[in-house]
DNA sequence: GATATATCGGCAAATTCTTGCCTACCAACA
DNA sequence: TGTTGGTAGGCAAGAATTTGCCGATATATC
């Protein structure tokens, strides 16, 4: 199960064939692996066979543009951070994607140290090895009480920030706005071991770049 | 206090005076009530002194710009719906503004009728539907304290415990293993109204989308 | 009208959470 | 060895939440 825990795997639509193959590469380059679409449907089709964490598309595309996209990519994978970029962007443009629940929205031409500062922030946020506690307050959980879901949120933002932030406190205590005898209390209540979560990421990173 | 059920009051803050006066008059003739602010600092205070229901926000203003109040107001309100507007506004205004969960992102000169329709759909959709205010427990809030997140959080679970039993609160009671008296204080505080949520529900049954 | 059912709010006691202060531990390093 | 920076826990006062009890209101039903 972590033997890919950090295996970060980007699907990039973009009807533009050289500005998706240059992101490509620059992503790639960066140890993050890449699935390619330049349409939506073969976007559709990428998202189903393949294992995906995020999703980097253009707003406009030719077949259909990427709002429908991201509905239609929605209904499969609820709560994919979905990536959006465009040149031209109209204010209506960006509020409906941001509704949608974007994660970004880039300007067009796309920055690529931007794409990937991106790119890395989605997966620290969003993903880890925190996809079991997720399960028990997001959706499904129908059975658990009020204050069972909450607490296990509480673990899964505490988690995700601790690991976001490289185990380094002082920053989760920032980014959290949380008083750091609250913080100590909470990870003991919650389980929360600062060391193990750390150890375990960086077990399964046995690349590691800072 | 309960002789207003339905009765929607707006803080409207924008330091253009004509546009201001305008818009108030413009809501105030629709049946809903505006309190006004020329300034932050005012509007700050008017946040207050009344019950607000959502924050009409101008983005760019002298003293300190929309951002800054939104922050600033979700310190006592939390979870408090905003709407901004602007002229000019950059891609990354609208950005922040929406992760910052704005409900909308208006642009200037504003259409009184949008603005109008914005607002009723604030109300009718109370606080954004649901998959927008996963928005702000879910990925995208980096810039969220725990505390707002969990409140969020909170939030959409009685929303969605209230919906999925059709309002029905002793239900929502057992299945959420809480006492009515903790239900009813956080369904005051975090601003969830069964009435509304019902009827909204209701009337997008048989009524149009939108 | 009565009566039953379901919801909501005020109040106060009991409980829990938050936070500042102080101490302690550990690792890096001068 | 001593200092610095970062983290963790004990403790107690202060703040906030939870909950039981009481009454109020609104809507059906008899």
């Amino acid at each position: 199960m972590t033997t890919e825990a950090d295996h970060l795997q980007v699907l990039l639509v973009d009807d533009d064939l050289d500005v998706l193959a240059a992101n490509a590469r620059f992503l790639r380059v960066n140890e993050i692996s890449v699935v390619l679409a330049e349409s939506v449907s073969t976007a559709l089709q990428r998202l189903t066979e393949n294992e995906i964490d995020v999703i980097v598309t253009d707003l406009r595309m030719p077949e259909a543009n990427g709002l429908a996209f991201a509905e239609q990519a929605r209904a499969s994978r609820p709560l994919i951070p979905i990536v959006f970029f465009s040149g031209f962007a109209q204010v209506p443009d960006v509020v409906a994607a941001m509704k949608l629940g974007a994660v970004e929205f880039l300007e067009k031409p796309v920055d690529p140290d931007e794409l990937l500062r991106v790119v890395r922030s989605v997966r620290r946020t969003h993903y880890g090895t925190l996809a079991n506690q997720r399960q028990v307050f997001d959706g499904g959980g129908e059975s658990f009480s009020l204050k069972m879901r909450v607490l296990a949120y509480e673990k899964y933002v505490i988690e995700s920030s601790l690991l976001q932030h490289n185990g380094h406190v002082a920053d989760v205590l920032n980014a959290l706005q949380i008083n750091r005898r609250t913080l100590n209390d909470k990870m003991s209540k919650l389980g929360i071991k600062r060391d193990t979560l750390i150890e375990q990421r960086a077990g399964s990173n046995n690349e590691q770049e800072s």
